[in-house]
DNA sequence: AGCACGCCGACT
DNA sequence: GTCGGCGTGCTC
């Protein structure tokens, strides 16, 4: 039998070095040399050493050349585990990227004080009891049950409203049910991995988790613990035991031993997607997984992304909602301006005001606004025209009625600003920011406590006590006992974005915050009309996101088709686009982007996917490896980059 | 990425 | 006749 060799995964993003290295195994190694350990090799030329982990022992391969040998074993701790391996590779296929990027994601950067620790503490005998399952509230009795006990797939409606879980501490049912779904798989002796979008979600799940399960069998992993904490989790992970490992987006790539249950929350939330190559979005990683692995998978939410309503339709997930159902009450108001002055001048209806004020006897009232700041633009007093950065001609913006107008991109102060139109020198206010929303309604309701929360005045919480609190989209704190009365202001503004996604996006945004009202709370959507009102109104998220799917089918638009973005010189997108198969490919562009650049989106259906991606991916290798230069050109031109990215939301967004 | 190998112009 | 230019291609 002949001597194993280790097929290492080298660490680099070069899509050429893509693909798995023998190395032989010198005999002082053959201990510790294990499948999935960190590894140093040579790599070309003897002297240059490559990170890299050992992805599998096999026998010599169809490589016949001299083999060099593993230069270290870094750590004898197995970080790679055989599944992590295997959806980094589909993962990476599936976006024509490299598996280490994958692989960057699901390892987390060694730290060797925390291993020491780790490989000290010994195999841990203390496994505590596993829970008892309790039953999961608010749907038909065991239906979430049984599907996370046979690996069902589900898209679930979340149960709207906010809940007390102990120690005065709130949060959103959706938490609790997500919870109760992990220690349900948990009592069956299966990890569940919990993937919220960000860290107030996270929160909130942590206090709900904490309610139903000890905490030596809950693991967080996520982008805000420093980096040996983020460490620790993982090895934690790789012990054996269940577990519930919860974190946002890359948590998808969790270690887990024995993988029950995945679940996504609010998976329309863009910080799902990832913004680092091959920018793969959770949901994609978690359907990847779940087929590889056959685990329960779960997609818990307050309104439907019209991704998942796609895999309803094609079967590919069942449904669960609500039984029986909750329905917030959602309140359109009629665009008529309120008789009050300061009302109308804090663009509230009548009809919300009054409800508004009712409901501040009795407990916080949140108002959603669109922007942060206190003007989100500025322009010229004199001839209206928009005012514009003197520096790089960024539109201007203002932080607090006093503050100096800054520049929205480059962030220069706006001192001694003159129009470039008319010359003129005086700044008038442009649309409301939560700053001058806040001022506004602190007239309209005199004597009122006014809170703002945004994006750099985070809070969590607010208590029972009659407030107003103005919050940005995303950033609203929870309210003890739920709000008395939530407002969404803006709504006008931003239906009326260009852009694919703008409608589910606010359907998800406004039921979020109407998730948040105490029970029978009336939830105001002012200066909204048509489908997405009745939407929200009816609480029929998916309705919505059924037409909405149904328009992009007509449009070829994702996600009824699939899309990739591929950019570069003028040449060499058209040569990599000429490689797609299946004639003649469905294509976008090329539009010039400047720079030499230009981009093209190629559309595919989700059957061919496969192909395209390997077709763009051999481009890519091709273009990295072939002629650096154009032959006769000038020496200084950078060499043209050619990029491809699948998925892309941007070129369909907002410019 | 790096770095060696390989085929054309000025040199002792 | 050789030294070295950078264009080309490979990395177990």
């Amino acid at each position: 039998m002949p001597a194993l060799v280790a097929r290492v995964l080298i660490d680099s993003p070069l899509p050429q070095l893509d693909r798995l290295f023998d190395y032989g195994i010198p005999a002082s190694m053959a201990e510790t040399a294990l499948p999935g350990v960190r590894v140093r090799v040579p790599l070309r030329s003897a002297g240059r050493i490559a990170d890299g982990i050992i992805v599998e022992l096999a026998p010599p391969g169809d490589y016949t050349g001299a083999l060099s040998e593993l230069d270290e074993v870094v750590s004898p701790i197995p970080v790679l585990t055989t599944e992590v391996w295997t959806l980094a590779r589909r993962a990476s296929e599936r976006a024509a990227g490299t598996a280490s990027d994958i692989v960057r994601l699901a390892v987390p950067n060694r730290q060797v004080r925390v291993e020491k620790a780790y490989l000290a503490a010994g195999d841990r005998a203390l496994i505590p009891d596993l829970p008892r399952a309790a039953p999961i509230a608010g749907y038909l009795d065991g239906a979430l049950e049984g599907a996370i006990a046979s690996g069902g797939r589900l898209a679930v409606d979340a149960l709207p409203g906010v809940v007390d879980v102990g120690n005065e501490s709130w949060v959103g049912r959706w938490a609790v049910t997500m919870a109760a779904a992990a220690a349900s798989s948990l009592s069956a002796g299966k990890s569940a991995i919990l993937a919220v979008p960000d860290y107030r979600d996270q929160q909130q799940l942590e206090a709900a988790l904490a309610a139903v399960l000890p905490p030596e069998l809950v693991v967080h992993l996520d982008a805000r613990q420093s980096n040996p904490d983020r460490y620790r989790g993982f090895l934690r992970c790789l012990s054996s035991g269940p577990l519930a490992i919860v974190g946002n987006r890359s948590v998808v790539y969790a270690p887990a031993d024995n993988l029950g249950l995945i679940a996504v929350f609010d998976d329309g939330d863009p910080l799902h997607s990832e913004p680092l190559s091959p920018y793969v979005h959770t949901r994609d990683a978690a359907l990847l997984r779940q087929e590889q692995q056959g685990a329960a998978l779960i997609f818990l939410g307050h309104a439907r992304s019209t991704e998942v309503e796609r895999l309803v339709e094609i079967g590919w997930l069942g449904t669960l909602s609500p039984t029986p159902a909750v329905l917030p009450k959602v309140i359109p108001t009629a665009q008529q301006q309120s008789s009050d002055r300061l009302a109308a001048q804090a663009r509230i209806p009548s009809s919300a005001w009054r409800e508004a004020r009712a409901a501040l006897e009795h407990g916080p009232v949140l108002v959603q606004v669109a922007r942060p700041g206190y003007a989100p633009r500025l322009a010229c007093a004199d001839c209206r025209q928009s005012a514009r950065c003197q520096v790089c001609e960024g539109p201007l913006g203002q932080k607090t009625s006093r503050s100096v107008p800054a520049c929205a991109w480059c962030g220069a102060l706006a001192v001694r600003w003159k129009c470039s139109n008319c010359e003129g020198e005086k700044l008038r206010v442009i649309g409301s920011g939560a700053t001058r929303t806040a001022e506004d309604l602190g007239r309209a309701f005199p004597g009122v406590r006014v809170i703002i929360a945004d994006g750099e005045r985070q809070i969590m919480h607010v208590g029972p006590e009659p407030a107003l609190v103005i919050a940005t989209r995303g950033a609203e704190p929870i309210a003890d006992g739920g709000y008395r009365a939530v407002l969404l202001l803006d709504g006008e503004s931003l239906v009326a974005r260009e852009s694919l996604r703008v409608g589910e996006d606010c359907l998800r945004t406004w039921s979020n915050a109407a998730a948040l009202a105490a029970h029978r709370a009336p939830i105001m959507l002012v200066g909204v009309g048509g489908a997405l009102a009745s939407a929200l109104a009816t609480w029929r998220q998916a309705d919505y996101a059924r037409s909405e799917l149904a328009d992009r089918r007509q449009l070829r638009f994702p996600p009824a088709v699939r899309v990739a973005t591929v950019t570069g010189s003028l040449e060499a997108v058209a040569h990599a686009v000429a490689a797609v198969p299946g004639e003649p490919s469905d294509l976008l562009g090329p539009v010039d982007l400047g720079d030499g650049l230009v981009r093209t989106i190629v559309r595919f259906d989700y059957a061919s996917g496969a192909d395209v991606a390997s077709a763009l991916r051999a481009e890519l290798v091709r273009n990295a490896t072939g002629r650096r230069r154009p032959p006769k050109a000038q020496d200084r031109t950078p060499r043209p980059t050619l990029r491809v990215r699948f998925d892309d939301s941007e070129p369909f967004l907002d410019s």
